[in-house]
DNA sequence: TACCAAATTGTAATAATTACAAAATAGGAT
DNA sequence: ATCCTATTTTGTAATTATTACAATTTGGTA
């Protein structure tokens, strides 16, 4: 059940804790990119004695050993992806979602730019998703 | 001094008053990406009748109407930008500074992506700055 | 099994932003 | 020029995300 999030950390040389290996798991099957109190409440439910401070703190170790990501887009708060492949971001400004952009990038493994050493490329779009114009498109139709 | 700046405000309809003047006049002039706080305490010091809320709200309003852009590249303070052309945001991690960088993208202008609607393109880089990475190399070489 | 550094927990602080109501003002009508 | 009104500004009080910190607990090793 956990043993590829074991090995994970184990491959990093991270101590293994059932929060970590939770939110590991979590983020693995929500790729809805969540932000800390969507994680936190979730998991709390099963692990009532786990704190929000861990959350943070898990994410920060599991940031820094590259193993997740965190997205600035929305602009108010961080939001969290497990995923390895290169990709950018979209976020609908109506229904607030955040999606993977698959897109080829000319820019995304760059490790240097302009003298300036690069460790991470993210690439944002905002805008309506398609759904919510499939919805607004629907509501004008019976209106 | 501030004609530009009304004719920026009436072209778009928006009424013009000394707070949105300042601010397009500050951001005008320092192309560092401040935040809000920067903004707030520079211009306090030559109206000191300004409100912080002011500055959130006309920024919001220049915002809405394109005249400038926010940016989340930091992850805690949103960064604001006048500037029209398009281009990426690098951030360094050691000294925080945001520089404008030039490059070629396909992407940046896309008004449709997967079938979403797109109204705004950004593209962040974090690194180390190449001015941060000469003062490491002097500190080595002195120690 | 015992130890210790590291992790978890809970609470309190901080920082950015928003909500809101009262006072002031820009810009059009008179 | 004066009046009117919707909009804007202002100040204070909330809210929200995140960080600081100290006490307790725990993973991994000897």
């Amino acid at each position: 059940m956990y043993e590829k999030y074991v090995k994970l950390l184990k491959d990093h040389a991270i101590k293994v804790t059932s929060p970590r290996l939770e939110i590991l798991k979590f983020l693995d099957e929500h790729h809805t990119h969540p932000n800390v109190e969507e994680i936190y409440s979730s998991l709390k439910k099963k692990h009532p004695s786990l704190s929000r401070t861990t959350v943070y703190n898990s994410l920060e170790i599991l940031k820094k050993n590259r193993i997740v990501q965190s997205i600035t887009i929305s602009g108010s708060e961080l939001r969290y992806d497990i995923q390895g492949g290169l990709h950018h971001h979209f976020l609908c400004n109506r229904c607030g979602a955040i999606l993977d952009i698959s897109i080829a990038c000319p820019n995304m493994d760059r490790t240097v730019e302009g003298g300036h050493r690069v460790d991470e490329v993210q690439g944002y779009f905002k805008g309506i998703c398609k759904n919510c114009q499939k919805k607004e498109k629907g509501w004008r139709t019976n209106g």
